[in-house]
DNA sequence: TTGTCGGCAGACAACGTTGTCAGGCGCCTT
DNA sequence: AAGGCGCCTGACAACGTTGTCTGCCGACAA
């Protein structure tokens, strides 16, 4: 295995000094087209290959480099969000490295700090942490962040998310608004900014539509699709059973409708959820959801970090954007 | 916006030598308890990160870090392989650039250069290009490759990927069994090599059953769901209409499910689909599919391309999994 | 002819880190 | 007391690159 040819041996084999080559490989001016040509054929007798990281020791600029953390990169809001980072980073020749979170503090404390050593430019956060003050050093010392998808604690960066609360509370006031009194609500981990605000928006509605919560018709810190199932299912079970479910994140949701669909009810309880999903308007009956703008989210976020990283000063924006209700069927079912 | 302190200045507040630092921070034998301690309030007191570009630069040894190039992170599959690469990665301390190719060969080339500008170890690649041999160079050199999903095309590296053509062969034979003689088949571009052996299975089968292909009946090229709904829309208006639909990829099965709800035929017209999907047990019927087990596709590629790294030598490896047909309901429709 | 100027090329130091080596100090042995 | 050994510590060079500066050469003007 030979090992990769410096700008030293491209240099010996053109016959010309090192500085020379690093002039014709960053395209300088101030050297001849006679030279440059001799050079150019020893960059590819040689396979020459640029060492970045040692560029970026050597100019200390940026590294055109950034973190996206995300919660879960196979789930498809991660995944969406992702994507359109990706997109707007290409353009400027911005590589992204990817990680998931899995709602796990200590992981985002290490990815981040890992991360930092490697010099990148900014960081995207979908953050695990409830309190993000720990990054205002990194800030302090040239770390473009932004926050997507939930709100920033303790730091000034900048935001991008939706008005979970608002848009909670449409979805319920939809429900009542067809007659339902006992709908339940499932949620992801309370420690969740997002779960926790769309938890504070079901309470809202129930509030001013002058509905007594039932707890037990709440279930949270469900962390996935079958524990939906579960829940939903244990909720059916009840003497008063709900005659609506409003779930709280994309896959409870995937799992409220199993439920539904295996006691045979998919047609009788009515169901809403939060965020769009694959097939949602496939299924039997359709599900009606919240729906937020994952492509736009992902591109602002992405836009406003790399103009950040560009040098764009001034204090922290936070955009919200706004939810909007996708009736579909299921969330129009009346109760009995 | 202060600049990051360095071993330099940690070792000027400390009243050591910069290579004590050095040792502190690398928990190198042979620093007194005494000198350490002070060394490490210093790194406290500064906030000090270390630098990893420079670490890697001067020893020249693995940067921790490999590249995943893959079709679409935002596709399902895509971002199963990329998650399950993440979690086998995250162990050993390696990060991941994550990136999407689109198809575009042009795109793979210039991400291959640039990450390889940034010293990767590893490069685990669902390739655009149907000729990897520009890769050998970056082999010899120490790069490590595996090529995932798709076979490898004149390089000398490791692969796992799925029987496509054997799959796609029993699929179709299903619906040969179930009386089917008018089976349509939807494909993605044919310069992708998955979508080629698909073909190539769908006329096996075809023609070991003793049916004539008929070029009304193929839809290639089709480059999402959108698509592939059309495609089966126009077929259904056919005088002699398809009475089965073997789907090549997931987002094509969920157009193709979606054009034969629209025309009221999802319970008279067969379907099966390559790629399992999610919900694809709760669409009525629910969708027959050729089952592939993606966890395991990133995992073993993943484990493979760190095995790589870590030095194991030896001729390239090709894993070729099984698929796996589930049968659901659509893909056992008879024909009228 | 001399002085100057522009264009080109290279020497050198530096980015932040670590491997190598040499030196100093205290303690033990003979 | 002299020698030797082990433990710490630091000076130095190097990784591959680029910014700065100096110097060379030929051409042109005075």
């Amino acid at each position: 295995m030979r090992s990769r040819s410096t700008m030293r041996d491209v240099a010996a084999l053109a016959q010309v000094s090192l500085k020379t080559v690093s002039r014709v490989v960053n395209n300088e001016p101030g050297v001849s087209p006679a030279l440059a040509g001799q050079v150019r054929t020893a960059l590819e007798q040689l396979d020459y290959r640029h060492n970045l990281a040692a560029s970026n020791l050597r100019r200390g600029q940026h590294t055109l480099s950034i973190g996206v953390l995300l919660q879960d990169v196979a789930n498809s809001f991660s995944a969406a969000i992702l994507r359109a980072v990706e997109d707007v980073s290409r353009i400027r020749g911005v590589v992204v490295f990817a990680a998931s979170l899995d709602e796990e503090e200590e992981r985002e404390r290490q990815l981040v700090s890992n991360l930092i050593s490697r010099q990148i430019d900014g960081l995207l956060l979908m953050p695990a942490t409830s309190d993000h003050s720990y990054l205002s050093h990194e800030v302090r010392t040239g770390l473009s962040v932004v926050v997507v998808d939930r709100q920033v604690i303790g730091l000034r960066a900048d935001c991008v998310r939706v008005d979970n609360r608002s848009g909670a509370r449409v979805a319920v006031e939809h429900l009542l608004s067809h007659g339902h009194r006992r709908i339940a609500f499932l949620s992801d981990l309370p420690s969740i900014e997002t779960a926790a605000s769309r938890q504070a928006g079901y309470l809202d509605a129930l509030r001013s539509g002058g509905v007594k919560v039932d707890p037990d018709y709440l279930a949270v810190g469900l962390r996935g699709a079958d524990v939906a199932t579960d829940a939903v299912r244990s909720m059916l079970g009840l003497e008063q059973p709900p005659t609506a479910v409003f779930s709280g994140r994309n896959e409870l949701t995937m799992g409220a409708a199993r439920a539904l669909r295996q006691a045979g009810l998919a047609r009788s309880v009515a169901l809403v959820g939060f965020d769009d999903f694959t097939l949602a308007d496939s299924l039997e009956p359709a599900v009606t959801v919240i729906q937020q703008d994952v492509d736009a989210e992902g591109r602002l976020a992405g836009q406003m970090l790399l103009e950040r990283i560009a040098g764009r000063e001034g204090p922290p924006r936070e955009i919200v954007l706004p939810t909007t209700l996708v009736p579909r069927g299921s969330g129009e079912i009346p109760p009995p």
